[in-house]
DNA sequence: TTGTATCAACTCCTCAGACAAGCTGACAAG
DNA sequence: CTTGTCAGCTTGTCTGAGGAGTTGATACAA
């Protein structure tokens, strides 16, 4: 028989499983790791290592001489996975919802620093939409958008927009693979709307044209 | 209480600690088990164990007969663990990022049965804000908001509200236990606004009630 | 009855050693 | 150059032995 995982794997996938299926609920303790060996017939390391696994995903919990108990019902699956699996659309969406309120705090609080951030980044988004290749100019495009997030001042956002790249930034580059003619480089003028929006402190209008500009990618990439 | 690091654990935090410090690149190579139990004075199966860790983090990968690789460059800080450090103001500004942009979807998208589900949240909270306990409450308002974001049929958008909502239920029960008189709890007509705007398919209104009502909540909550 | 101290039985933690299984690169044969 | 073999590395698994911490029962004293 031909094993592709290795057998502490398959034991931490074991209890994962029986967890789900709710033999042992949040809160209760596990039986001893002898116990658990020869339930599923294998050594005591091999158990301990299955555990260790499930404490490393925050499922499980050792306390010596007390037991093994159960911290969470399922483990936490990362968002760069939920963003790989989910459709495009609905990750723009997100994205949507995340950039324009930032766009919206960001007109209420810039400093000084974030519209120098501004104008720097903008020029290199103009330089990189004129000849640079696609994965510098999606770089730009990002480093400008991720200046908008930053300034909202704001560590929660800051960090939704951050899980929210690798996806984005995916996607954009699969899009401009196939498009010769950079069609969607040309919106320069999107984004200095939003930046001016946001220098001159208008908050609906900064979520305005961040919606509208992203309402554009998204007509682009669906 | 005191807290007690096993060896392995703390064997994990050093390896991250080394992978942070750039010490090992991505996708570089770890010395051997052996060679690494002898650098931290410990046994190699501490050592196992605190790679079972980092693995179940998706912070490292062994391959048997090849070694242990760096998949990551530091572990993916699951977002329950950030939300509880973020200031409680950043969590409800992402909170009303995500709720206004899933109302204004929701009445573009919402079914019969999503209305259906508003009635049937709306009755019960407007029963529990007047006589049940605080839990009871906070558990039939979070219920109607989930409600609309789900009728916004976004999948990326109900998760990202899923994982905000056990940092917020801790905050509104923090909040009610400090008010004796429940003044927070008589918003129903704002709830009730909101619905009524997604069942009449105007997004505008329906991201502006949202944002009218979560801007009660947090300056209840700050 | 109530509170305290002791202790035995249980748990997880760590180590060492042995062998199995798998990968990699060197090297010889074709 | 290509292919096959193999030695030497790696991780995977098991076992046995103590060490350390927790828990609950039990005996004893106030």
């Amino acid at each position: 028989m031909i094993r592709r995982h290795p057998l502490a794997e398959q034991a931490a996938e074991e209890l994962l499983r029986r967890i789900g299926d709710g033999e042992w609920t949040l809160g209760a303790k596990l039986p001893g790791e002898t116990t658990l060996a020869a339930q599923l017939s294998v050594g005591r390391s091999t158990i301990r290592e299955a555990i260790r696994e499930l404490a490393g995903r925050r499922v499980l919990e050792s306390r010596q001489g007390a037991g093994v108990f159960v911290i969470a019902l399922q483990a936490a699956e990362d968002w760069d996975t939920v963003l790989r699996k989910a459709d495009i659309s609905d990750v723009l969406e997100g994205r949507v919802a995340i950039e324009t309120e930032a766009a919206r705090l960001a007109a209420l609080r810039r400093t000084p620093a974030d519209l120098k951030n501004f104008r720097y980044t903008l020029a290199d988004r103009q330089r990189a939409s004129e000849k640079s290749p696609d994965d510098w100019y999606v770089e730009a495009d990002l480093a400008f958008h991720r200046a908008i997030v930053t300034a909202a001042h704001n560590a929660v956002l800051t960090e939704l927009f951050d899980t929210f790249v690798p996806r984005i930034r995916r996607a954009m580059l699969d899009m401009l693979k196939l498009d010769d003619q950079h069609r969607h480089r040309f919106d320069q003028a999107a984004h200095e709307a939003i930046a001016e929006a946001i220098r001159a402190k208008d908050p609906d209008e900064a979520a305005a044209r961040s919606r509208d500009q992203l309402a554009a990618v998204r007509s682009a990439l669906t």
